[in-house]
DNA sequence: ATGGACCCTCATCCCACTAGAGGGTCAAAC
DNA sequence: GTTTGACCCTCTAGTGGGATGAGGGTCCAT
């Protein structure tokens, strides 16, 4: 498989399975003649591990312990479990943050004004955050 | 005004305040004897916009739009109603997105096995993106 | 005159890629 | 046999929005 065809499959860019190689979260690939990169299965599962971690949200350091702790087999699910509650943690965080501005933008409602010098939009911009807003 | 006053009363970090005069948000202000930055209430103002703007989530070069219309009082307030409308669908969008993620994440429950190779929480990360998510 | 709080510039780093320059490889079509 | 076009290579620099640190200068109170 060269690096287009894994790209395709895992969906992810070329220059970004490079780049996962420079960072070393992939094993460098054997190579053709021309120079060009070879991948194999087991290449393939381990982006597409990447792959999905990443869309789910978890930083690459995350991944690279994912990574650490999903290649050995023997080793305690517990760490897993943990990161995956953690995260869900952060992401709820970040939903009460994003409904708070949405909340915020949306209270403004539109604007009767014309003109800049009456809008209350700007204006709502130039006070000071309420308290609502200290995220 | 020095700026170390301007960072806490506008809830800036002082390399922040320093970041935008070099972005051209705020004009450079005048200079003691010592080569410190002071400060004037118009310099307050609109490091407060430029603040509250970026805590509601619009990016910098947005808040460059938001202060040029600001800055034309007899200027048309559709546009900063336009650009609010817009960013609440985005805010919308990062919404809907960070639902279908924590979901995806919280369907897994539990994992009740002990090792990695029984985990399901690995094996969640090791098949390719279900329909639901592709962002 | 000395200590500490504050300020200055300039350079480098962060994340997770992305884009571009400037070239090489390979298969098929002419 | 050559030319086209798709694909690949390395290397460098840029993105946003700052954060951090080095190495110094200023100011004020004790």
């Amino acid at each position: 498989m060269k690096i287009g065809d894994i790209a395709k499959r895992t969906g992810l860019k070329i220059e970004t399975v490079r780049f996962y190689e420079g960072e070393g979260l992939i094993d460098a690939p054997r190579r053709s003649g021309g120079n060009y990169r070879l991948y194999d299965q087991s290449h393939l599962e381990r982006l597409t591990f990447i792959k999905r971690s990443r869309d789910l949200g978890f930083t690459l350091d995350q991944v690279r312990d994912l990574l650490r702790l999903a290649d050995d087999p023997r080793g305690s699910c517990a760490e897993v479990d943990a990161m995956a509650v953690q995260h869900i943690d952060e992401i709820d965080r970040k939903l009460a943050d994003l409904h708070a501005l949405r909340d915020e933008i949306a209270r403004w409602g539109q604007c009767d004004a014309t003109t800049i010098a009456d809008c209350w939009l700007i204006e709502a911009l130039s006070s000071p955050a309420s308290v609502s807003l200290l995220l």
